[in-house]
DNA sequence: CAGCCGCGTTAGTCAGCGTTAACCTGGAGG
DNA sequence: CCTCCAGGTTAACGCTGACTAACGCGGCTG
């Protein structure tokens, strides 16, 4: 019964599963895990109540594969991004850009993962929980990594508070859903670009460069395969 | 019987409604407002169960005294903050400082109320939200006005977005509270600062200043009155 | 001293919800 | 044509958890 999950490697299908998944996401985004039922979700892919343990073992079993699943593709996409910078021999500026713009792609493209992410993580079981925060720890260190190579100054714990808070920073777009609209995908991206880069630049308590973030910008070699949003 | 809540304003003694709320806070922000019981509540402040219902409607009443009176804190604590700088004279800078440390000082007190109050909002009934929602939507303007005082350039979308990161940012420090120890309250809430009001001096697009946030903050008088944290 | 009353207690009720059980069905395979 | 089974269905069960009822008790007040 579960040797056929290799099936659902194929992405031509949503396949049920993917669907309740999708759907699952949405509803416990909203209103929270314990404030949706299993009849909502159910009605919510055409099918009633029960007929989700055909799928799986349980309303716990959903939540954990979103928050796993979630977690490790956050990791994994930045993982990557940061092996192909270091690959290509990139500035570290330009390293951190690419961390950026895959936690954007991720916070514009799946909101409700992202509010699951740090909103419902204490109701998994403990093993569950234990993998999403290496998880999460690891994708941290990558983050830290980056900004301590472009910011050799900040100290260790300087680098990870910012980080976190950049994390919310970039996290809080789901807020802002509802009353005022966003304006284009591609002009938010930007935005949130410029206001997470422009918060590391100024993580640096008060210093020696005087100018702050950017004369410590100025100080890695220029930027040649840097994006347009990136004018500094 | 409600007539006697006029009692509660003597500030001296916690006066169990207040330890009440306390606890219901702490534990709303550490389980979710479904996830924790009456019991446990009760069991939080010596009393047990049911004995909540001599002081509280309900436990969404609970939920509701503490939603609308952070909000109303935060945004009471903010307009009396502008209103100082306004009539102090200060520069747009340094009323934005006031703003970020208000802010701040919640962030670092009322971790949880903080927590709870942009993650349990629609568990309110309908006249509750709505007035929360108010509360919410004053503050932000309150933000976006100073915002825009010190940056011009920037859109009524922009600053209304970046207002939004911004606090999500500052918000975001509930999370870190558990593995990675925070540094004492002063480094961390200057470290805050400079994060918050670097994404805000980089929110706008490209352009003139060529500096970019540096050049702008320049343009204000040097704050007399401000504390070893505002470097600039 | 007597009675009221704020404040709690314990036992009980009642609804909601996750989960299970038992049954049904349409299509693929021998 | 019969069988099997993936994938549904509805009915029912059990538990949890919010809320109510009935009662108890100490401390002001007359």
């Amino acid at each position: 019964m579960v040797s056929m999950s290799t099936k659902t490697a194929g992405t031509a299908a949503p396949s049920r599963r993917e669907q309740i998944l999708r759907e699952a996401a949405r509803l416990f985004a909203e209103r929270g895990f314990h404030g949706v039922g299993v009849d909502e979700i159910g009605a919510a892919v055409g099918i009633s109540g029960p007929g989700l343990y055909r799928h799986f073992a349980g309303k716990d079993a959903m939540l954990a594969e979103l928050l796993v699943g979630i977690s490790r593709r956050l990791y994994d996409g930045g993982r990557r991004r940061a092996e192909e910078s270091a690959a290509a021999g990139l500035s570290p500026g330009a390293a951190l850009d690419a961390l950026i713009d895959g936690h954007i792609d991720f916070a514009l493209d799946d909101r409700e993962l992202i509010t699951l992410h740090d909103r419902e993580l204490d109701r998994l079981r403990e093993a569950d929980r234990k993998q999403v925060r290496k998880l999460q720890r690891q994708y941290v260190e990558l983050w830290v990594s980056a900004v301590r190579a472009l910011y050799p100054d900040l100290t260790e714990l300087e680098a990870r508070v910012s980080v976190h808070t950049v994390f919310g920073l970039l996290n809080s777009t789901p807020h802002l859903s509802g009353p005022s609209a966003l304006p284009d995908r591609e002009t938010t991206a930007a935005l949130l670009h410029r206001l997470a880069r422009g918060a590391l630049s100024s993580a640096a308590p008060a210093a020696e460069g005087s100018g702050g973030g950017p004369a410590v910008q100025a100080a890695y070699p220029p930027p040649g395969s840097e994006g347009p949003d990136t004018p500094v």
